[in-house]
DNA sequence: ATTGAGTTAAAGTCTACACAAATTGGAAAT
DNA sequence: ATTTCCAATTTGTGTAGACTTTAACTCAAT
């Protein structure tokens, strides 16, 4: 492996000015050096003092003005990134070996709450789907979800017995926005049967809600099994 | 071609490429133009290009490999950044005028359950701060942190009845990584009488570990009202 | 004091080019 | 049929320089 000696990446710019911050020789607020100083001090140029900066401000580190030049942000602006995997992916990556299972499939008018969140006509038709999703035999996921047919037309003539919902979803139907939503929600009747949890036990839920342009197309609710932690590091 | 000679910033491009997905003229798993021929179609310099897809790949949206080209990301493998807010800030996001309590401060041996989960020693001095965030008089969240002394040895003198916690640990140490997890919880007798709300009843929970380098710093419980949705749009 | 206009420093972006690094796909060797 | 190796392609990153946009600052006029 070639090491290029006194090449300044901008990764190596990057290392180097979060280090000054972590050490605290750069606290917070402290107004950094300019780009053109930054590129002396590392000899390089300031298209690349330019591209370190950028991102560590885009990462939440620095907060960048013209004119008035970029400074350290105090910590706790910053943001963080969760993955949305497929429940298959996380169920492989705990170890486990994926099973789905559908547990009913029925047209019905959309509820009265489902038309409000989404903003649909009263009655309109809807796909109600519930599903299970196994690592091994163990639950997984229980998800309870919602399509609506004038979105996706297609959706009448789906079966989901072999083919999860979601899968199938994302194989038809594209999408321009999603809204995911997490809470805490106590496991009703059906829920606590399939999760094989005590009614009225905690579950991690997830709602997400997708649209294509205007119209909406799916709600889905996910609830966990019990002890689902839902993890990042940054 | 209805091609805007005017400007063709990177913006632009990202713009234009991003409704190419969504329309499904690009749909998931499609191979990208090289940047060279989108330079050409954009009439622009291919590091213009570049920058544009890269930070779509960023984002979540494309996937980019050398030699193989950029192709179009099936979209549940896409990442959702959540920020990470105050309490405070979230609190008055929210319309609610900030107010923040201590319940309790004293120092103590870590619990073994602490010990074990930041692998500190057996019977390291601790400081235990329970306190709560309110948005007006309404609870908002239930803070229940352990500091390190070890690695804190300022919080010996610390005081923590006017300034919360963590708005003291920000300005004090630095911290170098961050591990986060939500899941739902079962409200015990303290939280439960500290948010108003009946015993065992679901309660949305983050718990936050804080290292600086490799020695652990604090962690954190805080435990959200009733009703406590995070959301994120995407 | 307050307002307003001009100056100017700093970041933002683009061009044009060069070389580096990864990795695919195929040819050659086994 | 399989493995090894090479070349071509595509993205990754850097340099050098120019122009643009924003907004902090200054100073003069109200």
């Amino acid at each position: 492996m070639t090491q290029n000696t006194e090449t300044t990446s901008y990764k190596d710019i990057k290392r180097t000015v979060l280090r000054r911050i972590r050490s605290g020789e750069w606290q917070p607020d402290t107004l950094l050096p300019n780009e053109q100083d930054l590129a002396v001090e590392f000899s390089c140029t300031r298209t690349t003092v330019n591209r370190a900066l950028r991102e560590l401000a885009d990462e939440g580190f620095l907060e960048r003005r013209r004119k008035a030049g970029t400074r350290v942000l105090s910590a706790p602006h910053r943001q963080a990134r969760f993955t949305i995997p497929l429940v298959r992916d996380e169920v492989e990556a705990l170890g486990g070996t994926y099973r789905y299972a559908l547990v009913s499939q029925q047209f019905l008018p959309a509820p009265e709450w489902l038309s409000a969140r989404l903003a649909l006509q009263t009655g309109q038709a809807a796909m109600h789907v519930r599903c299970m999703h196994y690592s091994g035999n163990t639950p997984f996921q229980f998800e309870d979800r919602w399509i609506v047919v004038d979105s996706v037309p297609q959706v009448k003539d789906a079966d989901f017995s072999a083919l999860g919902p979601n899968d199938w979803l994302v194989q038809t139907v594209p999408f321009t926005n999603v809204e995911l939503t997490f809470l805490a929600s106590r496991a009703d009747a059906s829920a606590a049967g399939f999760l094989d949890l005590p009614e009225g036990e905690p579950v991690f839920t997830a709602e997400r809600i997708t649209w294509l342009q205007d119209k909406p197309v799916t709600f889905a609710k996910m609830y966990f099994a019990a002890g689902y932690r839902m993890t990042t590091q940054f």
